[in-house]
DNA sequence: TTCATTTTTGCAAAAATTTGCAAAAAAATA
DNA sequence: TATTTTTTTGCAAATTTTTGCAAAAATGAA
């Protein structure tokens, strides 16, 4: 499952790099580093965790994001597509959105004759209740 | 001037702030924190410039963006307009383009009930030169 | 301007993230 | 499978970013 995930990015196969895939697959939210430390199945160095998902993201399996709380959170994206998030910059609340400009990607490689691999896209704002 | 724009955004006006948001508009680049910190005309210290730059990034006069290079960088976007970055996970290499679906804001504004005051968007991939 | 109140700044310490290097694991070759 | 080569991992150290707190600066009301 997630071995053929990997294999298919053309990335070398590690039992670390399975872990953590499948604990972001099973938790369905965005996870910090220490979220990832504490849920992984095996006894991990933190750097390797870093290093791992800088792979991962990088080949777009997985979607590192900023919600500007002073870390990194990371999600994976898998079948079901990927999406962004629209987050308030007083009570840090966030909530899934549903738009994304992707379908003008194609005409883009073909402008800069880049193969885009993945992309990061956040909204940020104040929500009703801190509007008040 | 800069003045002017820190106080319309309702920002209490410091010779830090504008100091800051004076180079990062010059310089018409990304800069990260060790070059402002040198290029500033105010001795100050690196704690005050992540400080006053949240504040700047917050309120949208600043943007903030992840190269993925391990530091962030800021710049100014001023009257002109924003823009947003396709960027090389192999190289680095990053050009501006000028894609960004800021005219669907006004529906997700209505929709989500945020007052939305900036955003993130950028791409990666992999460059002509690094694809071969 | 003066005084009181709120916000920002500098400094030191803490926390998050990156990096060099040798050992371990995975991939490639035979 | 056995051997060789390449990549990943753990560990320690370095770098980047955040935070608590007291002093300084900015704001707002006399
Ligand atoms: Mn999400
Ligand atoms: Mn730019
Ligand atoms: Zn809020
Ligand atoms: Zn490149």
């Amino acid at each position: 499952m997630y071995e053929k995930i990997i294999k298919e990015k053309g990335l070398s196969l590690t039992k670390k790099r399975v872990d953590i895939l499948r604990t972001l697959d099973i938790n369905k939210k965005p996870l910090m580093i220490d979220d990832i430390k504490k849920k992984v199945k095996t006894k991990m160095d933190t750097s390797t965790i870093y290093r791992s998902l800088k792979v991962l993201v990088d080949s777009g399996l997985v979607y590192q994001t900023d919600f500007r709380e002073g870390v990194s959170y990371f999600e994976f994206h898998g079948e079901n597509g990927h999406h962004h998030h629209i987050i308030c910059t007083t009570c840090k609340k966030r909530e899934s959105i549903d738009i994304c400009m992707d379908k003008a990607f194609p005409s883009l490689e073909k402008k800069t004759g880049y193969k885009i691999t993945n992309h990061i896209f956040e909204i940020f704002g104040l929500c009703k209740t801190c509007l008040k």
